[in-house]
DNA sequence: CGGCAAATTGAGCATTGTCAATGTCTGTGG
DNA sequence: CCACAGACATTGACAATGCTCAATTTGCCG
């Protein structure tokens, strides 16, 4: 097992706090074939439209998931981290309803829609697995439409920088409340429904007031607790517990 | 098969439309044992930070998902109508991260975690069938994303109608372009984060520009077109090709 | 008929958007 | 090492969509 890529790592983790795998399972899961593909950033993994013959797990790098409205507004409902398997749906429903990009560089690795299938139909424990990854994005769509419909644009800020912190935490991306946020003002802008301007002035309002520090690409949350606050954020919806266990209590 | 509470039917039908189910999966499902309970409206079925130990089938009925705010603002982040398997995810989370409620009165079946747990662990026909349900709705939350983040007023009410409309017909509730939308003023504000009283402007405004037309409960779609452009809605994200493939042409 | 929730309407206001200019950073090529 | 281009970030002035508050009206049910 040694030599893993640590992407795949984060996945089994997850996966094994779920179900518990046998060594069939385990052995089927890693024995997926597979071809791992690095993505530069703003690259397309799928389009909404079309019909996707493979699903991915990210390695490296984050994607995230967006729709454009008639009128060209782009609203970002999702962002995928490493150990992540997006695109799940993309090997159970036929047409694609919304995009998915690379945010940043990605090494992936793509699974066809029949392998996936196979894997499914086989063992009920990984199906199980995966089926409870969905649930968990599908829990975190719920929250966005929270966080957008009933909070101002300084609790959105805030709520999605605590909704990062706490993610990326489960991926070893984060240091002494430290990470990188490799997303533009505007990206922020459409992941909140807000404008990039907007943004921009919510941004230094929150670092004045001494809830963030920004340097680069990088925030740092000097005080969590009045972050969190800030945001109304609890992390419930994250269902930690099923993602690795042993993080769910820290906070 | 004759006797069937349309419930039943309704999501089997649906079930039918993504894995052919062979004579084994139908007996296992309608085998499943489960308890026909009538809910009040208004009343819970579950609650945000319970450990949930069932999920539940609505047979009538409207039922809703919704959250509330550390500040008291309450958002409702999606509607079931009859057919739908609500709360999988209460037989595979271990904690519930939203409330449920019924919006009328309803019948629901319900099913034991530990049946549904059996049921998906034996037959990965019937477990892809409800996880692509689980996929719908995660796609619909998408929207919903969507719709509260970059529409304003006007269409945010338009592209809920529009929802409406088409998933009711998948139920059989629609005749004509109408149907019951049995929500208050304050929920439709809920659902689409606005307030009710701007609720109540919009659709005024609606109806004068001959958009829509009001009596009672009831919600008539005189020029489908246009209340369509409106809201900049298109039925692609509601996959009723996995639904009921018959309707799935229909606009 | 009375009581209450829901719907409606008006007036004033604030959060957030729009428009537009300017500053800053990063990477590239000479 | 420096100059430049382009994307991104920042700031100011003003506008507008949607919110708040508050008063009425309507509809439903016992």
């Amino acid at each position: 097992m040694t030599g893993l890529h640590p992407g795949f790592e984060l996945m089994l983790r997850k996966f094994e706090s779920r179900s518990s795998l046998d060594a069939a399972d385990r052995r089927a899961l890693l024995g997926v074939p597979f071809k791992i593909q690095t993505l530069e950033a703003a690259s397309y993994v799928v389009r909404e439209g079309e019909r996707p013959d493979r699903s991915c797990l990210i390695l490296s790098g984050l994607a995230f998931r967006h729709k454009v409205t008639v009128e060209g507004a782009r609203q970002i409902v999702g962002v995928h981290i490493p150990g992540d398997f997006v695109d799940l749906e993309g090997s159970l429903l036929n047409v694609a309803d919304h995009n998915v990009q690379a945010l940043t560089r990605c090494e992936m690795a793509f699974v066809s829609r029949s392998a996936v299938r196979e894997l499914i139909a086989a063992y009920p424990r990984l199906a199980a697995a995966m089926w409870i990854d969905t649930l968990i994005d599908a829990s975190i769509f719920r929250e966005w439409v929270v966080n957008v419909g009933r909070r101002d644009a300084r609790g959105r800020i805030a709520h999605l920088l605590c909704e990062f912190a706490r993610r990326l935490e489960v991926a070893d991306l984060v240091e002494e409340y430290r990470y990188e946020l490799p997303m533009t003002q505007e990206q922020l802008a459409d992941s909140t429904g807000l404008t990039p301007v907007h943004v921009n002035r919510v941004l230094k309002a929150l670092a004045i007031e001494g809830l963030i520090e920004r340097e680069r690409r990088f925030v740092r949350i000097p005080d969590w607790e009045a972050l969190r606050r800030a945001g109304g954020f609890s992390e419930l919806y994250l269902h930690l517990d099923q993602v690795r266990p042993e993080l769910s209590q820290a906070r």
